[in-house]
DNA sequence: GTGCAACTTTGCACTGAGGGCAACTTAAAT
DNA sequence: ATTTAAGTTGCCCTCAGTGCAAAGTTGCAC
């Protein structure tokens, strides 16, 4: 089974067994996110991908639920890299400056390359949006986690809602950010285009952080 | 088809047909509703949810795509309303208000009671997720709407992120509200209850304005 | 190495979603 | 009453998703 437990010792060497799950992994998604460019989204099923990665299709769905969900792993993996550099903040630090740090942090080519491809090439066809949808929502679980840790234990019932709205609110305002940028800029991944998607990150935070004050505090960024 | 133009007149009387659809698209949804009393989210068919509705399984696939939708269009009538009453206010007022009022005026047991059963049958399984997370977004798409409009036309690139920043986020935090509240009382619809929810919603709202500013701020609501 | 145990892949078969199409039924218009 | 438009239904198709059991691999002990 592919949900079976890892072996959770992040020190020892990974397995052969791991290796190709791995492996068949990044095939599928690989061979997905071709598919998607070739033949664009909704035009493919289940068994080209499997064909296309060199497995059966009874093995796909070892290892993804749905077509949605393969291509969606690309959006994890970036939100879960996210959460990590979160994870890694110190814990007395503002949530806010934390979240924009993070966020920027992972405004390199690298990181957002397959994000940018797999947005524009899914931007115009809601067959995506599910598993989009769930992505973030999912991150926003993980940053929920993260805020309730940081209040510590004593959190009584209001704290619930105080965690809720600005988990919630923080990752809307990456949406945004990202959002706003790919409106702007498409698949454009060179230095000024990055370094105007962290200045985006970084307004929206601020944004959060200003309580929206009129639009009169706009002038902040002008990075283009 | 049941995708053709309605008369779009609000003022004519609604035709036979008109009124035929409108009550064949509640049967969908009560049998749904029932059904999932009875049995359990993804214990039953759309085929079951046909008979039930006394149509054929092929009719009700003219009405909603899947089980999902014709739950999920619970949610979108009350969201639909909450957009209507947010359209009511005055334009010059803080959309934040706005906010704040559109949705403690649906805070009341006819228009909630749907949802908190909607809610607290679905809880557990993840069987519905998709459909409310696409209800939350058609949603925040509508608000997004509404504070473009109020900023008027002359806005240039910068407001794009201010409007998607802000109309995600209130979503986000109507969202922690309802949520929160489901959490603490469950499917509890007296006035005491309500009036939390109402409470919740304007804390929740307040978080927003004021940038979320440390957890001392919390001792705002005290409403239990 | 040999062999066993645990894990993984795959084929097969089955249920059910979703949609195209044409025949049929019902409401509206003249 | 007759024609026309709108809505319903049955038939049939493709494809998603899952349980099961028979293979094929890898890990480990001897």
């Amino acid at each position: 089974m592919t949900s079976s437990t890892p072996p959770a010792d992040p020190g020892a060497p990974p397995s052969r067994r791991e290796l190709n799950k791995a492996a068949t992994r990044q095939a599928i998604t690989d061979a997905a996110l071709g598919l998607l460019r070739a033949k664009g989204p909704g035009n493919f099923t289940v068994e080209d991908i499997a064909d296309a990665a060199g497995i059966s299709r009874r093995t796909f769905f070892n290892y993804f639920s749905s077509t949605d969900a393969a291509l969606a792993s690309i959006v994890h993996g970036f939100l879960d890299t996210a959460i990590q550099q979160l994870r890694l903040r110190p814990a007395d630090e503002p949530l806010l400056v934390s979240a924009q740090a993070a966020l920027t942090a992972l405004a390199d080519p690298e990181a957002v390359a397959p994000l940018a491809e797999l947005f524009t090439l899914t931007q115009q066809s809601p067959l995506m949006q599910h598993s989009e949808l769930e992505a973030w929502d999912h991150c926003r679980a993980q940053v929920f986690d993260v805020a309730r840790e940081r209040l510590g234990g004593s959190h009584g019932q209001q704290e619930d809602l105080y965690v809720h709205a600005l988990s919630g609110s923080i990752i809307a305002c990456g949406k945004a950010a990202m959002e706003v940028w790919f409106n702007r800029r498409g698949p454009d991944l060179t230095p000024a285009s990055l370094s105007e998607l962290r200045q985006l990150l970084i307004d929206s935070m601020a944004l959060l952080g200003t309580g929206f004050t009129t639009p009169a505090s706009l002038s902040t960024s002008r990075s283009s």
